[in-house]
DNA sequence: ACCGTTCCCGGAACCGTTCCCGGAAAAATA
DNA sequence: TATTTTTCCGGGAACGGTTCCGGGAACGGT
């Protein structure tokens, strides 16, 4: 309610015209240095809060950001998230952040909200089935910087950083083929994400590389929740067929898999089947035993998502340009009883 | 890249002034029919999109508001924030969310890069051990519009929206009593936490409604995560003392303790121990057997804080009120083995 | 004393939009 | 037809800051 202060008022007090004022705040040379200091105490007495609205408005952008995640409900959104703020936040901008809720029609929604905010640049990560690409195309084309991550778009030529998938997966098969298992269950994600077959595309390079045949019966959906491992483990196991090891793709999927393979009875974990997981989430060390899962490197994808914006923001005309991130995998008790994650 | 439309060029081709188009872009009642659809044919055509920066400069406001919430690893805050975002969104505003990571420094950089930004009103939950109070009063002093959620500050005569963590707490331990469990064990919360007492208190309340005596024996501190659960369970089994259920402070606390009950090997869940959480999580669903836990309306928490933001942005002067909401306790297979969480 | 620099400051335009106000043209009324 | 009312539109100020430009004063060197 109290009026604010302007660079006005603070030139009025001091009988000097407000341009004086606007150059001794913004520290410029062609000021005198007593007359500045008057100013900078003057500001200081009353307060005086620069309008952003006005600066933006002048300078014409908006110093935002628009971050568009499929969803935040999971940790791992968030933890790229807090990386993307921070680098933003030392950089003068706001980040906003949405979520689509996998829903293509929300995405949407947000992309136009984004617009509409004037944001200065985008980060995207895509719902599954994803149906705007025209939208993406037609942001590029009026000149939006975006940069997408993790789950890329199928437009061509963007700036965008990744995982990689296919080698990790490499890596998660290959520790269970050295712990001497062979007969190693895939629970592969639904067939229309473009993620499922480049981690089925690393479990069989796992084998070949360990020149063994893959046993095309030992690959099945497993879909990407807890409920559908579940199923999709319940039902292998009745089908009479018996895996020494599970492979999910992702975390929910494994777990799921735990739980149908427990209610079963007959097997124990790891000893007579080995559990990994993929892309760790904090339920990987919730469960007992604690999930063997590819950790990935959440905060340096935000990070490196945010430097490719900026950098972008600040020269449009840079080429696109593809960063690929490597992954960690952790080995813990489901896949190695002699690891040991509890505390003490 | 492409110079931007403004009503200006509207007006030129058209060639009549930018007031008028200005009135008939916002359909105001003195403008003839005719020009009016002229402008807004023109506008369509000229891909003209409103400068936010100049109609916010111009109006003296922001549409922006501020969310701060301690972390957002965990689905709690996600879930609030959703309906926050909502909310909203529909009301024309952005929301700039920050998280504080417990931090109470970082909460007061939180704060200030909100009023950098100046948001027209914020939401606030605060970070445990919060010293921030002097920031929220001048904020306040300032009339900046506040509504704290979740958790609140000591800060009198607020607007809050908080959960009866009392009520529930004595319904869940009241669910033990009822299955007649009598040696219940309360793994408590740090007791810095306003929470702690709360919850310790609906144990108490409980044991009085059904005329049952406290064991203080059975009452020790837990911590706040899975690990400082594992231990405290594992040194209270170590100490000889045998219970029959045990409630936690929240899920991770009483995930570890499971955990550690799984490890001492001698007692199953929930025939000898039963198993309650509180502040459901996700997690809830992912441990086995899937956890009983208290499930807060965290929609209807997000949603009543948005309301009341909004309420108070529109009438600064209307009186501070709390409004306390219930909660819901979710019965699985931890404590009732009749129940069943799994799919099919 | 004269000229050229340097230093410092004020005036004014500008960014895109809204809004107030006055007035011309058209319509309604006398 | 004269007068009043209504309808519609344009001019210009305002929002708060930045920046360009021009110029007065002080100062230096001859």
């Amino acid at each position: 309610m109290p009026k604010r202060i302007t660079i006005k008022d603070i030139a009025q007090h001091l009988g000097i015209s407000k341009s004086t004022v606007s150059r001794a705040l913004a520290d410029r040379y062609d000021v005198n240095p007593a007359t500045r200091e008057a100013v900078l105490a003057m500001a200081e007495k009353l307060h005086y809060r620069p309008n952003v609205t006005a600066i933006n408005f002048m300078s014409q952008n908006t110093k935002i950001i628009g971050v568009v995640v499929p969803e935040f409900l999971n940790s791992f959104f968030p933890r790229i998230i807090i990386e993307i703020q921070r680098f933003f936040e030392k950089h003068g901008y706001n980040v906003l952040i949405t979520q689509s809720n996998e829903s293509a029609e929300e995405e949407r929604k947000n992309l136009q909200m984004m617009e509409n905010a004037m944001v200065e640049g985008m980060i995207i990560s895509v719902v599954h089935r994803n149906r705007n690409l025209d939208y993406y195309e037609r942001l590029r084309e009026e000149g939006m910087p975006l940069v997408f991550m993790n789950r890329t778009s199928d437009l061509p030529d963007t700036t965008q950083v990744v995982i990689n998938e296919n080698k990790m997966a490499t890596a998660a098969v290959e520790h269970l083929l050295a712990a001497d298992r062979r007969r190693i269950l895939h629970l592969s994600g639904p067939s229309a994400l473009k993620k499922t077959p480049e981690r089925l595309g690393g479990y069989r390079q796992a084998f070949e590389n360990y020149g063994v045949p893959v046993n095309p019966n030992f690959i099945v959906e497993g879909g990407l929740t807890r409920d559908s491992g579940y199923r999709a483990m319940r039902d292998f196991l009745a089908s009479g067929l018996v895996p020494d090891a599970v492979f999910g793709f992702n975390d929910p999927v494994a777990i799921g898999a735990m739980m149908a393979i427990r209610r079963h009875g007959k097997y124990r974990i790891p000893q007579d089947i080995a559990m990994v997981g993929f892309s760790e989430s904090r339920s990987a060390l919730l469960v007992d035993p604690p999930l063997t899962s590819v950790e990935q490197p959440l905060g340096k994808l935000g990070y490196t998502a945010a430097k490719l914006l900026l950098e972008k923001i600040e020269n449009p005309d840079a080429p696109a340009m593809t960063v690929v991130l490597d992954a960690k995998l952790n080995i813990r008790e489901s896949s190695d009883e002699s690891a040991d994650s509890f505390p003490e």
